[in-house]
RNA sequence: GGCCCCUUCGUCUAGCGGCCUAGGACGCUGCCCUCUCAAGGCAGAGAUCACGGGUUCGAAUCCCGUAGGGGCCGCCA
């Protein structure tokens, strides 16, 4: 049978990075089996849409590269797929469970403003608060209500929900392939809303009746749902539908071991492009995040990602997201780059002071050691000019053994012998240095180590110091070398 | 509160009864190399496998309990 999976993100306006592991795990299960990647949107909550999000999904999975096979904007025949553009579908099949007893029809109204708990309203809900606000203690009551009483309420107009019917005894079991058997009394399973007063399903339903029209093979969710699964297990019975494969996906965290959200830093996709992380370095690192290959590789290329995926070494235990380690792996993946797509991604990140500098140059020297291009700016701002002052004690130096007085001597030597150099280029500089070093008898180190100073003003550089010198150009250099010796002069 | 799930170095993880005096990676420390730092190479510190009981000749691995953490119990998904 043809695996199909499906990514099923609700129109938040933003990629959170959970979802955006989801969305790879379904991916790559799909392309790995040569199966179908679908992709549907699940706005039914009227009043939490947020403008323009489609477009967000769409332009994540793009520059992710998360192709769909079907969805809104590939048509097919199965397609669009958008759940408000499918309510009649959901109404057909609320109908049918109606008729057949599973689901009935609750007229309870909204809860009474009194009745709410005074202050437990910590976080305001966002939106909805008139029609969603929620039965208290629903005690079931309308699934006992007689046929007339039904009509009664019908006839009058009275608006109302539909309610999936569950049966109080025994219990409701399933397999999922993560975390095994999971078995819930049927006590602990209310009878949730299938379809909301304003003709929209839930969740709860929606996601069962798409599920099976399109064929999913494969339902890969967060284990949030896991304790809702029950319930739609039993909705597949009631239909009398052969459930899919559940897969159930551990969560990601934050730092401080909670649910990663935005107070803690970066959660969506959008803020780590914008630091500069590659795409292809993101998928890698969430891969990582609760699935391992099983060796010990964990530098992959999307390619490598779906020869490897497998679906049956997916972990159970939460992780906690580590930028530090997404930033080690973006390093790799930036060195792995050709070096113009390197500079086209570094292009953006340098400060407008640089103009006069060879960027391309700047790009090829960095290209090894950046990890985070938003870290670009502090580390070549130095390059535009020697902004503050840098203290003299900078030039005293224990592995190299420099000294003030010999540094100061350097530096003056160091202006000579580059004022008389006839070319300015990388070699001519570097030869120029290790004869001048070699004349003195002094180690390579110890010549870079004053000029690096006193052209950087910084013992940590991202480009060696013969580089700096190159990308300074000459004048430059001899400017900042009187600079130097003045410092060490006046100290 | 009820129910469900999870628990190996700081972090991601390997491990599916003996190969584990628990392996790898990030981070950290040190050394080497080099035009400094970085990168690279090498080395080291870092986990009594949450805890307590079993089962077994033998348990990180199986069972039970406890604790801690997470999730669900919405006309949100």
């Amino acid at each position: 049978m043809q695996v199909r999976t499906r990514f099923a993100p609700s129109p938040t306006g933003y990629m959170h990075i959970g979802n955006l592991r989801t969305a790879l795990y379904a991916w790559l299960h799909a392309r790995r089996n040569g199966g179908r990647f679908i992709l549907r949107i699940e706005d039914t909550d009227q009043a939490r849409l947020v403008e323009d999000s489609v477009r967000v999904i769409y332009e994540s999975l793009r520059v992710t590269g998360l192709d769909h096979d079907e969805g809104p904007d590939k048509g097919g025949p199965a397609g669009p797929y958008v759940q408000s553009e499918r309510r009649h579908i959901y109404r057909e099949y609320a109908e049918k469970l109606l008729a057949s007893g599973h689901a009935y029809r609750c007229f309870c109204g909204k809860t009474e403003k009194q009745e709410e708990p005074p202050q437990s309203e910590d976080k305001p809900r966002e939106g909805g608060e008139e029609q969603s606000a929620p039965i208290l203690g629903y005690d079931g009551r309308c699934s006992r209500l007689a046929e007339a009483e039904i009509k009664a309420n019908l006839d009058k107009g009275l608006p109302f929900v539909v309610r999936q019917r569950i049966d109080k005894e025994g219990s409701t079991s399933f397999r999922d392939f993560i975390y095994g058997d999971i078995t819930v009394d049927n006590k602990q399973l209310d009878d949730q809303i299938l379809l909301k007063r304003d003709g929209f399903p839930t969740y709860n339903f929606a996601n069962v009746v798409d599920d099976h029209l399109m064929g999913i093979t494969h339902v890969m969710r967060g284990c949030e749902y896991l304790s809702s699964t029950p319930k739609y297990v039993l909705l597949y019975k009631a239909f009398g539908w052969d459930y899919p494969e559940h897969i159930h996906l551990p969560h990601i965290l934050g730092p401080s071991g909670r649910k990663l959200s935005k107070r803690e830093g970066s959660v969506a996709l959008s803020d780590f492009l914008d630091k500069g992380y590659l795409p292809e370095a993101i998928l890698n690192y969430i891969a990582l995040l609760g699935w391992n290959p099983g060796t010990e590789q964990e530098y992959f290329t999307i390619p490598d990602l779906i020869k490897t995926f497998d679906v049956a070494r997916i972990g159970k235990a939460p992780a906690t997201f580590d930028e530090v380690k997404l930033a080690w792996l973006n390093g790799q993946h930036i060195k792995a780059l050709p070096a113009e797509k390197a500079h086209g991604l570094f292009a953006r990140f340098y400060p407008p002071e640089l103009s006069g500098v060879d960027l391309n140059r700047l790009s090829s020297h960095i290209q090894g050691k950046v990890e985070k291009p938003c870290d670009i700016p502090a580390m070549v701002s130095f390059l535009a000019g020697l902004e503050g002052t840098y203290s003299p004690e900078l030039f005293v130096n224990k592995k190299n053994k420099t000294t003030r007085e010999g540094c100061l001597a350097a530096l003056g030597d160091l202006k000579g012998v580059l004022s008389a150099l006839p070319a300015w280029d990388h070699p001519s500089i570097l030869a120029a240095l290790t004869a001048y070093g070699g004349e003195k008898g002094l180690k390579t180190g110890a010549v870079m180590w004053p000029l690096r100073i006193a052209l950087s003003g910084r013992a940590v550089t991202p480009t060696g110091a013969v580089e700096i010198a190159e990308l300074l150009g000459r004048e430059e250099v001899l400017r900042r070398l009187d600079l130097g010796m003045d410092k060490l002069r006046s100290a």
